[in-house]
DNA sequence: TATGAATGAGCCTTCATTCAT
DNA sequence: AATGAATGAAGGCTCATTCAT
């Protein structure tokens, strides 16, 4: 029933999908609909709480506190594209329709903060391990690059969602590159490459 | 009299907005906002351009093609917060809206490409300079960093903008470190700072 | 429903009549009006249709191909202004309003041929009665006195109508006088009655 | 200037003309319409007023009070189809036009007054030389008589305008044909024609 | 005199949302 | 529990008509 709707907003659009048509899609009455999920408002969220919950589990089972930093944040990436690539229809789409509607941002800013501080923690474990003797990261310093990541991350999922032929491992990999080695050692030739064993 | 649309539809977003309240915003009469500019949906691609067109000025304006690579990015980094900062119901918004209108993907397309290729343009000049015997840079890879860059900066913007007491070249000098440097560095306790000559 | 739309129509003319109007004339809500009928143009077909039809019912079934040529047409007749006479709202005036747009060409073309040719069939088997051996009628030929009678009813239908003190089969007996005499003959001081039997 | 307005109201019917568009195809500004000829409405009726005029003249100057009726009859028809076989974007459309529209209804009883009581008297003129013993025919006679075969006319004259190809002078020869035999002696076989001298 | 610019008013249509069954 | 039927409210767009120049 959720899944009628996440289908329908996805290849519609918020605006372009009426309640009838989730309705029908779902195959139950509208009545029904209201009962159960409220509001389109309401519904709307429930679908995007659903898809970025499901994404959060997915990159954060794949990260493994016993890697080393980078091979955590590649796992992280890996997955998050991956999630991505195989629901062209689902997290991706929903998202970029909340970014439009400034009802939605008290939404988004709980899931952008779920996602940062996912990223942010990923990153604190992995300062640990490179400089152990240094001085701890400022909470607000990680903040600040783990958002940087995840808007880099979300434009790129966003170009993912845009290109049905891209692999999603390769965006993975190219958001990698820029993510970890910066555009400077970019520039200078340099590149990331995932270490031999692949999960 | 576009300001007035550009400043409705950020604030509001574009369905939200209805033709009477850009009208009164503009202090005109639908009719005459209809023989202006025409449907709402061209109106709408007529602020989606012009702020894009603005944007993309600025942000050209300020590399200059003589400096090193890194000061290149630094300076079309600073310019782009700046104008994002000055103008918070500008580009960044309109953008966003459009991408959730699957009407608006063709003109998206093209602001898209003119966006990123003044970017990559700017990367690619700066690949030269650090590896001059290399092989060139592939477009898509560029594209693709210039991507990820992007959605970086607008995640910062949008940081930015719900933390009015941070000065914008911060912005700009925090975005810089992690675009230049990458995460690698950063955690393995790096900075990159600005040379001396302020412009 | 259809009624008040016909009353409406019929009463202010296409374009005078909002659907408000007849939302309301009909005691519904316009979003019924729409979910039962559809668009304006269609309702307005419909009530078209519906009106047709009952007045070629009614011509129709008063016709007895029993009768002579001339005691048919007289049938017909006295039908026709009957019911034009009962229903000063209904098909001529819808009639009108038809011709008057472009848009309802194509379902004028199909009403007027079943108007038409129910007159013209009515001729046709009398014409088989008056010179059996004869050329058959052409179908122009008698489409065309078919619709030369049409024309001369609905003006005398409007004539009826603009003098409520006079008796529909008055009329009729007038239209008859015309129709079958002939100015010709009706100058030289003839005139035509009906047989005894009055149905 | 009337001319254009013709033209665009015949084109394109009364609603669907704009003033911008007789405006335009007159060559002139949108004040200057109303200066000359006031409103839409008053617009309209002086262009059905001119064509009704041009057609009246025309049918008048026909008819010849030294023929017999029936002759006249002919040649009152024959002009008047003459006429709306070579206006056909005057007068026949506007007509129809005009016929739908309740607002029209006090100028088209003027014309159609005029259009019967021309008719009328040639009728009374042939009275006159039928029968010159007889009793004078009524004068609510004549005019039912006249009222139905201006409308048989009218029904002609419309179907006229629709079918581009078909001449004129068969069209008023089928009419008269109808108008002074009757279907009566039509439906027996006879038929009418004009006396040799062709005008 | 002639017009470019301006508008009040209205209409068709749709949709999120809720009763009454 | 489930639904068919119903609606209030709003929005995009157009047009006859008139100022100000």
């Amino acid at each position: 029933m959720l899944d009628a709707a996440v289908a329908t907003f996805s290849r519609h659009g918020y605006h372009a999908t009426s309640m009838d048509g989730i309705a029908e899609q779902a195959g139950i009455s509208k009545p029904m609909l209201y009962a159960y999920l409220g509001t389109k408002e309401q519904l709307f969220v429930a679908c995007l709480h659903r898809e970025a919950t499901r994404l959060l589990e997915a990159v954060v089972a794949a990260a493994d506190a016993d890697l080393t930093g980078d091979e955590q944040l590649w796992r992280g990436l890996r997955a998050f594209f991956g999630f991505v690539g195989a629901h062209r229809d689902g997290w991706a789409v929903l998202y970029r329709q909340a970014r439009a509607e400034q009802r939605f941002a008290g939404e988004l800013a709980l899931l952008r903060t779920a996602m940062v501080q996912a990223i942010a923690g990923l990153l604190a474990r992995a300062v640990d391990s490179y400089r152990p003797d240094g001085p701890p990261a400022t909470a607000v310093d990680l903040e600040i690059v783990a958002y940087a990541l995840v808007g880099a991350i979300e434009s790129l999922a966003d170009w993912l969602a845009d290109h049905p032929d891209v692999d999603p491992d390769t965006t993975a990999a190219r958001m990698m590159n820029v993510a970890w080695l910066g555009a400077g050692q970019l520039l200078a030739g340099q590149s990331w490459h995932p270490t031999a064993q692949p999960s």
